[in-house]
RNA sequence: GUGGGUGUAGCUCAGUUGGUUAGAGCGCCAGAUUGUGGCUCUGGAGGCCGUGGGUUCAACUCCCACCAUUCACCCCA
C-alpha cells in the first residue's frame, strides 16, 4: 500500500454510492418525526466527562471501559458522546425548556463514539436517529414514542423485526426486587461466572442478562423483575400494552431485557433482527423519569429511543428493500476546441442557474472519451459544442436513451431539458 | 480485554511439493472511430505479495512476532 494512512479503527467512509441509502433513512426519519409534531435539535459531539458518568451511569460497560475521554488544552475532561439521551437532556435543561409548551418533543441525527471491539454492526463511531419525549408520564407518551418507530420501520420498508418489551419498574420496586434477588442469588453465588459476581455486588439486575450457560443452568426459577414490580408501575404497563395491542402493533414481552444504562425506569423496549449478526438489536429505548433530575434539573419525566443507522441498512440489505437512486444528470455538456469552450462553460453555468444538473467535460478529451465518460455518468441528454455551434446558434441534442438526436436552438435548450424534467419526474 | 478466520493491483480473487521477470476478471486511461456512448478488439498505467525477523542455494509459498482486517464472546445502536 501506498497510501499508509488508513481511517482509525471502527470508522469507515460513507461513499458517494452508498449515500443515497443514507438520506433515505434519514428523510424518512425526519418526515415521519415532524408528522407526528417533533422538532430537530443538535447537540455537542462531546460534552463534561461528569455529564455522561451522571446521566448514563458509573456502573455501566459504557461509561466504566467505552468512552472516548480526554483533557482540553483547558485541563477539562471532555468526552465524545457514547449516545445521544444525555446530551439532550442536559440541553433541555440548559435551556429551560422546562417552561416551553409541554410536553417537549425533540429529534435527533448524531454520531456517537464508543471504545469497544468491532464486529458485524457495531463500529467506533456509529449513527444514530433518536426521539425523545419529555413532560409526560403517562403510558400515553410510550404509545407515540414507540407507535412512531414502528410508522418509520414500516415506512421504509421493513417488516418482520420483532418488538420487545418490558418494565423494569421504578427505582422503589426495583430496591424491593433487588433484596429478593439477592436472596435467591446469594446461596448459588459461588458458581456464578465473575462477571455475575461482580453484578452481584455493582447491579445486580444485569445478572438476568447472562448469556453463561452455566449461569443459566444455576439460575433457574430466578424471579423476574417484572412479577414484582409495584401496583402503579404494573398499571402503567398493563396500558402500554393494551393500546399497543389495540393499535395493531404486535410485540412480545420479554422478562430479560433490562438495557445496559442506568438511567432507564417502567417501559424499555426493543426492535430486534435475526438476520443481521449478532448484533441484533435494531433500536432501543425506554422511559428515563429519573434522568433530568440526576443531570441538574428539576423531576421531569421522559422517554426516548435510539435507532442504529448502521444496522438499520444491514436490515434492509439483508431484506433486499430497493432505495431509489438519486437522479441521473440531465444533461453533459461536451466541448471541441478553445474557442466553444469558454461558450460551453457559460451555457453549463445558466443551465446549472436555471436548476439543470449538467455534466460539462473539464478534461479536454476526445469526443468520444466524452461520450463514454458521459455514458458511465449516465446523463439523460448530451450535447457537443464546436465552432459550428457557436455560430449557428444550433445544436444536436442526443438522448441518450434512444440515441436519437434532434437539432434545436440553443436558446430552447432549457425550456426543453425543464419540460423533460417535469414529465418525467 | 479474550478467542477463531483472513491479509497478493482501486475491487473480486488465482498463484503447483519452495524454483527464473507475480497473473486473471472487473474498473481506470488511450487508440481502433482526426465531431458522438453502450458491443467488440488492441495497447497502457497500476504490486515493498500487510510489516519485521528467521529457515533455505532459493520464500508470495515454510516458521515466529507484530500490525491491520473480519467474525464471535462481553456489552450495546
Amino acid at each position: 500500500m501506498k497510501m499508509s494512512i488508513k481511517a482509525p479503527k471502527g470508522t469507515r467512509d460513507i461513499l458517494p454510492d452508498e449515500i443515497h441509502k443514507w438520506h433515505y433513512v434519514e428523510e424518512k426519519f425526519s418526515e415521519i418525526c415532524k408528522r407526528f409534531g417533533y422538532r430537530e435539535i443538535r447537540i455537542p459531539v462531546f460534552e463534561h466527562t461528569e455529564l455522561f458518568e451522571r446521566g448514563v451511569g458509573d456502573t455501566t460497560d459504557i461509561v466504566q471501559k467505552e468512552m472516548y475521554t480526554f483533557f482540553d488544552k483547558g485541563g477539562r475532561s471532555i468526552t465524545l458522546r457514547p449516545e445521544g439521551t444525555a446530551g439532550v437532556a442536559r440541553s433541555y435543561i440548559e435551556n429551560g425548556m422546562a417552561s416551553w409548551p409541554q410536553p417537549v418533543k425533540l429529534f435527533y441525527n448524531i454520531t456517537a463514539y464508543r471504545y469497544e471491539n468491532v464486529q458485524k454492526g457495531r463500529y467506533r463511531e456509529f449513527h444514530q436517529l433518536g426521539v425523545e419525549l419529555f413532560g409526560s408520564a403517562k403510558p400515553d407518551a410510550d404509545v407515540e414514542v414507540i407507535s412512531l418507530l414502528y410508522l418509520f420501520l414500516e415506512s421504509v420498508g421493513i417488516r418482520g423485526l420483532s418488538l420487545n418489551l418490558n418494565s423494569i419498574g421504578c427505582p422503589s420496586c426495583r430496591a424491593e426486587y433487588n433484596r429478593i434477588l439477592k436472596a435467591f442469588i446469594e446461596p448459588k453465588l459461588e458458581r456464578l461466572c465473575e462477571d455475575c459476581k461482580n453484578r452481584y455486588q455493582r447491579n445486580p439486575l444485569r445478572i438476568l442478562d447472562c448469556k453463561e450457560q452455566g449461569c443459566i443452568n444455576e439460575l433457574q426459577g430466578i424471579p423476574y423483575l417484572l412479577d414484582h414490580i409495584c401496583d402503579d408501575c404494573a398499571e402503567h404497563f398493563e396500558k402500554v400494552k393494551e393500546k399497543l395491542t389495540a393499535m395493531g402493533i404486535p410485540f412480545t414481552v420479554d422478562k430479560k431485557i433490562v438495557r445496559g444504562l442506568d438511567y432507564y425506569n417502567r417501559t424499555v423496549f426493543e426492535f430486534v433482527s435475526k438476520n443481521i449478526g449478532s448484533q441484533g438489536t435494531v433500536c432501543g429505548g425506554g422511559r428515563y423519569d429519573g434522568l433530568i433530575e440526576s443531570v441538574g434539573g428539576s423531576p421531569t419525566p421522559g422517554i426516548g429511543f435510539a435507532l442504529g443507522i448502521e444496522r438499520l441498512l444491514l436490515e434492509m440489505d439483508s431484506q433486499g428493500i430497493n432505495v431509489p437512486l438519486p437522479p441521473s444528470p440531465d444533461i453533459f455538456v461536451g466541448v471541441i476546441g478553445d474557442k466553444a469552450n469558454l461558450f460551453a462553460e457559460n451555457l453549463a453555468l445558466k443551465l446549472r442557474a436555471g436548476g439543470i444538473t449538467c455534466h460539462k467535460d473539464i478534461m479536454e478529451r476526445s469526443v468520444s472519451a466524452q461520450m463514454k465518460y458521459a455514458n458511465k455518468l449516465n446523463a439523460r441528454f448530451v450535447v457537443i459544442i464546436g465552432d459550428n455551434e457557436v455560430e449557428s446558434g444550433k445544436v444536436e441534442l442526443k438522448d441518450m436513451s434512444t440515441g436519437e438526436t434532434r437539432m434545436i436552438n440553443i436558446d430552447t435548450l432549457q425550456d426543453r431539458l425543464k419540460k423533460f424534467k417535469q414529465v418525467n419526474s
